[in-house]
Formats: C-alpha cells, structure tokens, sequence
DNA sequence: TTATGTAGCATAGCTTGCTATGTTTTTGCA
DNA sequence: TGCAAAAACATAGCAAGCTATGCTACATAA
C-alpha cells in the first residue's frame, strides 16, 4: 500500500529539481529588478563577473567557464555589443578565434554591480546564520559537481 | 585593504544567486533529456504535476501555485493544448474564468513523468546522506521564502 | 600537396521566463 | 441603474536557455 502511494504522488516541495527551479526563478527576479537601472541583465551578468577579472577571453573560454552552450553564450555576446557593454577582436594567429573586451562603460558598471549581487544574495540568504550559509553554498556545489558528472559520463 | 579587496571583487563560487542559476540549468537539461521521450517539456512538467493531483484548476490557480506571470502560464498552457494534454472550458457563473483538464494521454504519462523526476532528483542528490538532502531541501525552502517576502513587502 | 576531419563561431528556430498592454466580464458604488 | 474599477485572460515583444545545422579556418594524414 505504502509502495504504490509513493509510486502514485509526487510531492513537489520534497523535489529538489523543482525547488531549484523556483529559487532561481526568484534569484532571477530580485537580481533583474536590482541591476535594470545599470542597463544591465541577468544573462549578461554572469559574462561580466568573468570579465571584470580580465577580458580578452575567447568565446569558448567564456562557454567553458560558464557552462552554457555554444549559441547560447554567441547570442548573448552579440545583445552585449549592441548594447555597447563590450567589443570583439580577431585573434592574430588563428583566425577562427574572437576575444572579447569590456568597453569603458562597462568598466564602470562593476561596484553598483557588485553590490546589486550582494544586496540580493543578503535578501536570500537573510534567515540563514553564518554557518549555515556556508554549508548551504557547499551543498549547492556537491549537487552541481554531481549533475555535471552524471552529464559528462 | 581587507574592506577594499572585498568591495573589488566577486567570487562567484561564493555567490548563492550564480550557484542557484547554474544547478537549476542543470536540473532542468537532465530532466529535459529524462522527460523528451514522453513528449513532455521541463515548462510543462510542473502544470502537469499541479493537473495530475487533480484537474480542473483555473489559470489563475496554476499561476498563484507555480508563482510564475500570468502570461507565462498562459502561452504555456497554449502550447499544451496545442500538444494535446489539456483542454480548456469555461466556467458557467463567470465567463472570465477557464478551467484546464487533462487529456487521456496526459494521464498517462504520470508514472513514467514521476519517475524520471525521481531519477533525476536521485543523481542530483547522489553524493548527499539523506539527513543532508533532508536539510537542503529544507534550506532551498526558507531561501525561497525569504526571496518571497522581501518581494511582497 | 591534397583531401578529410576538427575547431570556433554564426544562425535558425524553438521553449520558457519576463514586462507592458489590450479585451472582456464582473463587481461595487454613487 | 449606470459607470468606473477590478479581475481574468490574451497578446506583443524581449531575453536567455536549448538543439540542430552551416560556414570558415586550421590541422592532420595519406
């Protein structure tokens, strides 16, 4: 009896795929709500962190680093300079290969940017302690190594 | 100099909001791999979680339950009938209100749908005891609470 | 050297999320 | 009763993720 009432219910606040989805999905919000008044977006945020830490990346760099797919990562760099945020250059020596690097506006967007980050992640993080949120970020990245792996192999 | 270094960096391995975004992007290409045979999509899979535990909500209902834009649900519950898994009525006594029903064929897709979930949870969740999934669900869930109230108020 | 394969990037087309706005029906109040 | 506000849903248009496919440049092997 017990077997099949499991087999026939799915309770979605016990799944961790769907509790993923939703906090992300509120991540997302908070963060695009934050970051709207720099002209920045959320998709585009993740590719700034890494440039802020020094550009000249080539698009794969960013694609590795990231873990987004290729189409992905050249759509959102092509939004990024219609936007003005960064510019492309041919790589001398192999022709194939772009790098990418940050305009001086996009310099400038990197404290009120950082903050936005922080502030959100405060948001979130409010009722945890200390301890708890750095065993809750631990967590999160077993569970990621644990997917990419299953991916990879 | 401590403050300082803090104020010009950002490590995103640290940053619950990076971490969320890329374990959900994770969940959501396992599931989506798990689910394609079916003919499911990872935006229809949680109506279809909210429909198979009864159908029969309205619109606005799956939209407060799943905590997405009205908008959102509403092409996506477009394309589900487009894909044959629900249909839609009126509600006799107001004229502004839809109800959504599932298909037959949608109802047969529960138990293979609640497995490969369950798969995927269980790979995502591999390297964690069970008192650790435990309390990471239960962290996810106050996470999300907290990113809900300083959206409301 | 030439043919074949591979690497890097672009593009087409889809889903799923969002905001903004429009339409219709119902409600509530003067 | 009639009119304004609100409620429920639809639609337009964008961002960001994905797969599939195409193009060009480079590498490699016969």
């Amino acid at each position: 009896m017990f077997l099949q009432y499991a087999a026939m219910t799915f309770d979605k606040s016990a799944s961790a795929g769907y509790l993923a989805n939703h906090m992300a999905r509120l991540f997302a919000r908070g963060l695009r709500a934050r970051i709207e008044p720099l002209g920045l977006t959320v998709g585009q945020f993740p590719v700034m962190l890494e440039l802020w830490e020094g550009d000249g990346l080539t698009q794969k760099e960013l694609r590795v680093r990231l873990d987004i797919e290729q189409a992905t990562i050249a759509n959102t760099l092509n939004r990024m300079e219609r936007d003005g945020l960064i510019r492309r250059t041919r790589n001398e020596g192999d022709a194939r290969v772009q790098r990418v690097w940050l305009t001086e506006r996009a310099r400038t967007l990197r404290a009120p940017a950082y903050a936005a980050a922080t502030a959100q992640n405060a948001a979130a993080l409010a009722s945890l302690t200390e301890a708890e949120r750095a065993r809750f970020l631990h967590d999160m990245e077993r569970v990621i190594a644990s997917m990419q792996e299953s991916e990879g192999g």
